[in-house]
DNA sequence: TTTTTCATGTAAGGCGTTACATGATTAC
DNA sequence: GTAATCATGTAACGCCTTACATGAAAAA
């Protein structure tokens, strides 16, 4: 899922601490997206030797230790090839949600293509879903264990509803 | 998530191999929760020295080396012991999933309750995203940025809509 | 003055992913 | 006869979770 990202775009929108990132990852982001705070430092740690982020030590005369983290241009290169690389099969909706987030942030990048290839994969999921309906729950006088699998299958299939409404109505503004 | 309650749920549906569940696991339950082979057979392994599950060799006279797990009673009881206990926090939504299939094929143990719970615990992030939106995006000319931000929020929203429509339908059902 | 918040870190254990490996049976 | 499917496993690596640990500053 890369947590990577996530940080990057969170360190775009603003220059934080390993601290405020936790936070707000319990906030905004950590609704969708949760990281403890041990990814959160191990992670920036890696990405200031890869030199994607600066850290601005902030020693506050001999008081509290901070380091501020800011995204610099090759971690900010890196943040727009992720965005643009088709997301792998396993890659959650979240990814999609950071995504946007970037896209947001850096202005116009890849994320149309990204949405409309996801719309397409979310339309075959769901004749797959109403294919199972048809074939396994059309009988006339269902079990209770026949409807209540029938139950858990309609709950992806409005899933799938819900997720393409809303990726229909966000496409015409990427 | 505790695969080991998705393969008990499995194997009471019907006793199988390991290859047979993970290829399982790749069609009905898997599209919602996957598992590659190896986790299977590791966990298989545990539950057979844990007696939550029993090991049927069959050679077939010298030929395919196949083992087909049954559950036992021990199994059985852990089973119900987890639909009853109610979900961690992080405990996603595929979960609950697996404890109505528990329960189609168990017949009525604890979902019920935890699907009230459940349904309060929607009910209120489902609060906390409108408060967001009435406090951040109720701007006249919102920016691109604040739109693309929206949007994600809106994700949320419907979701959680979503989820809640499910959930009140199938209460009366468990 | 005591608790909460801010701030960063080490260490252990478990779980998941990926690669590697083997061998029998069935289908083409 | 060759490829695909059935069937099971070992090993390495890395990530995530949880517990433990420290300390300063702000709030109660």
């Amino acid at each position: 899922m890369s947590i990577q990202h996530a940080l990057i775009t969170s360190l775009l929108e603003k220059p934080s601490t390993g601290y405020q990132l936790a936070r707000r990852f319990d906030r905004s982001i950590g609704h969708f997206w949760q990281a403890t705070h041990q990814q959160i430092y191990r992670e920036l740690r890696r990405m200031a030797t890869s030199g994607w982020v600066e850290i601005e030590e902030k020693g506050e005369e001999g008081g509290r230790k901070r380091k501020v983290y800011h995204v610099l241009p090759a971690g900010r290169d890196e943040l727009v090839r992720w965005v643009e690389e088709p997301g792998s099969s396993g890659e959650s909706n979240e990814a999609l949600m950071v995504k946007i987030r970037a896209e947001a942030v850096l202005g116009p990048i890849g994320v149309r293509r990204e949405l409309q290839r996801l719309i397409r994969w979310h339309e075959e999921r769901l004749a797959t879903y109403r294919d199972i309906e048809a074939r396994d729950f059309s009988t006339d006088s269902p079990s209770r264990a026949q409807r209540l699998q029938h139950r858990v299958l309609l709950k992806g299939i409005s899933s799938e509803e819900e997720w393409l409404a809303w990726a229909r109505e966000t496409l015409p503004m990427v």
